[in-house]
DNA sequence: AAAATATATTTGTATATACAATTTTTGTAG
DNA sequence: CTACAAAAATTGTATATACAAATATATTTT
């Protein structure tokens, strides 16, 4: 992926700048892929994320304060995101019964069955987005991006 | 930034998704960063780049689906894009007298004067965001982005 | 030249997201 | 104990985005 050649400027750009116009590129081309690939199993890179989370907690229920913070990407609305995945059967949702203002997401064997399987795409398609760095360069990858 | 930290999972996470998690979490840092300082400006991001690719074509106009080419994240619908920068009085557009299936957007004066204020928040914002990065680790960081 | 096809843009609609206001419950100061 | 503030989630609303369908003009085919 070549910055130039996308935004065809003559005029030289400023090495911040570059960098951060390339690194919104990149990026662009990464949700392209995800989302096609999370699209058969009509779930967004978001409600993905928290079904990983929530696999993640093994069997103990988060709520939703502490799903925003982990959530990749913040938003205010993770009722509304919680309402789609229940809707598809993949969370359940329970009033917390010692503080009764929080609510309990869990995820179900079904939300894990189909977890499973996104896994499997979500590899694919990480390989197919990587398959031009090496090991070494996406360690190199990794520590600049720690930098930030 | 610390992927672990922040997804807080005990298991290690291959390369590949550690990469591509990295990797969101950078960007949205950056959407935060950007959308912050232009938000004064009443632009979106979206908006900022096309003032961008508008100023760089010095007078000549452009039409829709160069614009749509150029953008570095697509839409489907520049045409309400450009609504947004007409109705602040950014753009002009008129239809090509050549082709009249097209529209010639062309940059204003008022639309050049405020990018250029916003240019300045802009570098302002790249060099917060990049603090932590040598001009060595950029030219690498552009070298791996050039990978994707 | 009429019909079919391609190009360029616009519009409709459903969903996603951001931000503010509201509701419900809990905790705390007087 | 009442009043007030804080915490957690939900709802309302405006804007953004994705995708498909529609419109208008131009080009090509027969």
């Amino acid at each position: 992926m070549n910055v130039e050649e996308i935004i065809r400027t003559d005029k030289k750009i400023p090495l911040n700048s570059r960098t951060i116009i390339h690194f919104l590129l990149v990026n662009n081309k990464i949700n392209e892929h995800i989302s096609r690939i999370l699209k058969p199993f009509d779930v967004s890179l978001q409600q993905f994320n928290v079904l990983r989370i929530l696999r993640g907690r093994k069997g103990k229920p988060a709520n939703l304060s502490t799903l925003n913070e982990r959530m990749v990407t913040k938003m205010s609305n993770t009722t509304r995101l919680v309402d789609k995945l229940l809707s598809k059967g993949y969370v359940e949702r329970r009033v917390c019964p010692s503080n009764r203002r929080k609510v309990e997401i869990t995820i179900t064997t079904q939300g894990n069955n189909a977890l499973k399987k996104m896994d499997v795409a979500m590899s694919g398609v990480e390989k197919e987005i990587l398959k031009n760095l090496s090991t070494d360069e996406l360690e190199q990858l990794n520590r600049l991006l720690h930098k930030f």
